[in-house]
DNA sequence: TCTGGGGTCCTAGGACCC
DNA sequence: TCTGGGGTCCTAGGACCC
């Protein structure tokens, strides 16, 4: 379907090179982008199909590289350690078994730590194999844009912009006290750290699923009392959905949570947790109508979701006193870590 | 008649306990 | 009786990421 032809909300979730060339950007609502492209070809999502060369680019790329993280659908960072000294020949080994398990591309960076070389993954995209040493820092890291450091988002530029600190080289050098006053100590320190390449984390092989979620967006705002029958039908499907994923999952949740977007866009939530977990959609649905309780419906409703956390293994809830979590990650003396993200 | 869905982490205040 | 500090849990919101 051409953009154009496009009616109802949404938004675009990626595109390719050359819609991006025309302006249309993840993130766009279709609307706008048919503005910009008004014969771009529109896609419906298919995510089964994601998750599955997903699983395949991963399962060749683990076979390379062991001690892999996952940081979603399309993205992994690997702690190289001394696999081959070659880091160059090595990285090209992982394109080339991605590449071999799924027909698709991918853009990988080699550097000291996550933080450069989700950087290093990112200049030579498409199919780029970027290796950044300590010694290109200043060079090649420092012109950047603040945003391009991964944790500073949209409201954190802007409020750098306010300072008058634009690139990574200027958040490398601007003033201590004036960090510190804008943004608190802590972020201001990680501020510093992340723009003279600094990041002490640890690759993170295992992880354990912290809380799981449903939500929806409808078609159209609901009424609070003319369309009651319709949010209320929804509720239950979406506590039947998790209730099924965390069945999937062997997970039990201690709480319990809702999700209400108003037609203003204005978000609150609400959570509950309760005595012991639980697993079944009518435990879910409880806690969740006790949460919508203590809202005020008085407005067009644009959204609804609910939330499971406080997760435990069913096992582990069988069995207080055994969380079910083991503790993993040891520091290595010779990080090398590399940022694969899918072009 | 902008702005999806599924997550993580952080902050901050109040309750409660020692 | 008053003052106090620290730790944990619960709740709500927000920034950010893929």
């Amino acid at each position: 379907m051409p953009l154009r032809a496009y009616e109802g909300r949404g938004v675009v979730t990626t595109s390719t090179y050359e819609a991006r060339a025309l302006g249309v950007h993840s993130g766009m609502s279709p609307m706008r982008a048919a503005r910009q492209a008004p014969d771009t070809l529109l896609l419906p999502p298919n995510f089964e199909a994601y998750r599955h060369y997903s699983a395949l680019f991963k399962r060749a790329v683990v076979g390379i590289a062991p001690l892999m993280e996952n940081r979603g659908i399309d993205e992994v960072y690997f702690e190289l350690g001394d696999l081959d000294p070659d880091s160059r020949s090595l990285g090209l080994r992982l394109k080339g078994a991605a590449h071999e398990a799924t027909g698709l591309s991918c853009s990988l960076g080699i550097a000291a730590n996550e933080l450069l070389a989700k950087i290093a993954s990112g200049p030579d995209k498409p199919d780029g194999l970027t290796l950044l040493g300590p010694e290109d820092i200043s060079r090649r890291v420092w012109p950047l844009a603040v945003a391009k450091i991964n944790g500073i988002g949209p409201k954190a530029a802007a409020k750098l912009h306010g300072l008058g600190i634009r690139t990574i080289g200027e958040l490398a050098a601007a003033d201590e006290a004036l960090l510190d006053q804008a943004f608190g100590a802590r972020l201001a320190l990680w501020f510093r750290e992340s723009a003279n390449g600094v990041d002490e984390r640890p690759v993170v092989t295992e992880s354990v699923t912290k809380s799981v979620s449903r939500e929806t967006t409808f078609e159209r705002d609901l009424d609070a009392r003319a369309d009651r029958p319709r949010s209320s039908a929804v509720l239950v499907e979406l506590c039947e959905k998790m209730a099924g994923d965390l069945a999937r999952r062997d997970l039990a949740a201690r709480t319990i949570g809702i999700k209400l977007r108003y037609a203003d866009f204005h978000t609150v939530t609400r959570d509950l947790t309760v005595p012991r977990p639980v697993t079944g959609a009518r435990d879910i649905l409880t806690g969740a109508r006790e949460c919508l309780h203590r809202v005020t419906l008085d407005r067009r409703l644009r959204l609804l979701g609910v939330r499971a956390g406080s997760l435990s293994g069913l096992s582990a809830a069988a069995m207080p006193g055994h969380q079910g979590e083991l503790p993993f990650g040891e520091d290595s003396a010779a990080l090398i870590g590399a940022a694969i993200s899918r072009d």
